[in-house]
DNA sequence: GACTCGTGGCG
DNA sequence: TCGCCAAGAGT
């Protein structure tokens, strides 16, 4: 299975231009005045103080205006103007025709810490190669992984061959429809349960996702940081409360919807239809809500790999099961020690992890790329191997990352997941005008 | 709670 | 170039 790029069919899903110019002029002019006669000195005080909103004073002879409904007197109110924004715009998502289980499952896990387009696009890819929950169960890892690769934190694809099979296994391949036994499957945390229950079988929980929490924060006027216990408290108890009898399925997708289309990082105030509820908004602070939590240290590293070529085959090794990039396809590496060049870190990592004796034969050039905590820069090398002069058996790899190994065709690295570093290195060796190419 | 786990888009 | 982050879960 190739990897999904930009296909025509993904327009579909995307934002209208038409969103886009209304929100950036709100933005603007909010970030000038805010919307209710508050200046920007105003707002940066109430952020920094811990109780925003009885330090909050109006500007001088300006006086908030009439018609804010504090939600929580109005929350019928509130949900039925949510409910009816989300049937006028509700994107057409190929999730959002039936509703089955499986394919709710599969949406869910995909949109974890992934953005929808992405998610659309592996998700057809995904159907038509696994089109239900028993063909899932039956299929390898390798072409589970193959299927996911390029979306990142790939113990949600090995978590979803495990609970398949899991279902299969103790619910007679059901999906199970029980809050708790969907909550017991690996790789489904309590935001994913609550989504699989609403949405799948519409049972009254309420997701809190980080587009519920913007919205709520905003809304309510949370001031603490959201990912701080004291807030998601409230927030939990708030997004009960907003949650309408029999709705959930349409209440759930409607407040991440309006946290993904309008209540995002550029709020679009002018087009919410909770606009008059909103406390932030009222209060000119949408900006400032949500209160954000503090920053990871990025730490940039240095980080060698070699393509190790010999009688025109190519040395991958096969990842620990678990970890970062677990069961995927790699050429080795690691990365350079201090006093260290890139070319001596890479003939080094390759008999620390394989016990093949190597040496560069090309810089492949550097590939740059970032995750979570690190910003890596990929040095690469062309390698072959050193062999003495009488002839002997090649002697077998002493792998030590890794639990299998494969010398390939250039034309197989197609067919094995690897992370996306590699597989940029990986195209470049097989590009019909690769530069690289004559280092081989 | 604090860490770890990926990736590509965007301003 | 760089920081931020997009429908979180597991340890």
């Amino acid at each position: 299975m190739r990897r999904p790029c930009n296909t025509a069919a993904i327009r579909l899903y995307t934002t209208s231009g038409r969103q886009r110019q209304c929100a950036s002029s709100l933005l603007r002019r909010g970030d000038r005045k805010g919307p209710h006669g508050y200046t920007a000195a105003m707002r940066s005080r109430q952020t920094t103080g811990q109780h925003a909103l009885p330090s909050l004073v109006p500007v001088t002879g300006a006086v908030p205006p009439p018609g804010h409904r504090p939600p929580e007197s109005h929350l019928p109110e509130l949900q039925q103007a949510l409910l009816a924004w989300f049937a006028a715009n509700a994107r057409p998502l190929p999730w959002r025709r039936q509703y089955t289980p499986y394919e709710v499952w599969i949406s869910e896990i995909m949109l974890q810490q992934t953005q929808m387009e992405r998610g659309v696009s592996y998700f057809l890819r995904w159907m038509e190669r696994f089109p239900d929950l028993p063909a899932l169960a039956a299929a390898s890892e390798e072409e589970v992984l193959h299927a996911w690769e390029g979306l990142g934190y790939y113990s949600r694809a090995r978590n979803l061959l495990a609970a398949a099979r899991l279902v299969m296994r103790e619910h007679g391949g059901i999906f199970p429809s029980g809050p708790d036994a969907i909550r017991a499957l690996p790789g489904i945390g309590p935001y994913t349960a609550a989504a699989i229950a609403s949405i799948a079988f519409n049972l009254p929980v309420a997701c809190i996702d980080a587009n519920v929490e913007r919205v709520i924060a905003r809304v309510f006027d949370v001031d603490s940081p959201v990912k701080s216990g004291p807030a998601a408290a409230r927030i939990a108890e708030l997004a009960r409360r907003l949650l309408p009898a029999g709705e959930a399925r349409r209440h759930n997708q409607a407040m991440m919807e309006l946290g993904a289309l309008v209540c995002g990082k550029k709020p679009r105030c002018g087009q919410c239809p909770l606009a008059r509820f909103c406390t932030a908004l009222h209060l000119g602070i949408v900006h400032e809500r949500p209160v954000p939590g503090k920053k990871a240290e990025i730490t940039p590293i240095e980080v060698v790999t070699g393509v190790l070529s010999s009688h025109g085959r190519i040395f991958v090794q096969k990842r620990l099961p678990r970890g970062a990039w677990g069961g995927l396809w790699e050429f080795p590496g690691g990365r350079v020690e201090p006093g260290e060049t890139p070319e001596q870190a890479v003939v080094r990592e390759f008999a620390e992890e394989t016990g093949l004796a190597v040496r560069v034969t090309a810089p492949l050039g550097v590939i740059r790329h970032g995750y979570t905590t690190y910003r890596v820069r990929l040095h690469c090398f062309a390698l072959e191997p050193v062999t003495d002069a009488t002839p002997r058996p090649p002697e077998p790899p002493v792998l030590t990352a890794a639990t299998a190994c494969r010398w390939l065709e250039r034309g197989e690295l197609e067919s094995l997941a690897m992370p996306a570093a590699h597989r940029k290195l990986a195209d470049s060796l097989t590009a019909p005008q690769g530069a690289l190419l004559a280092a081989f």
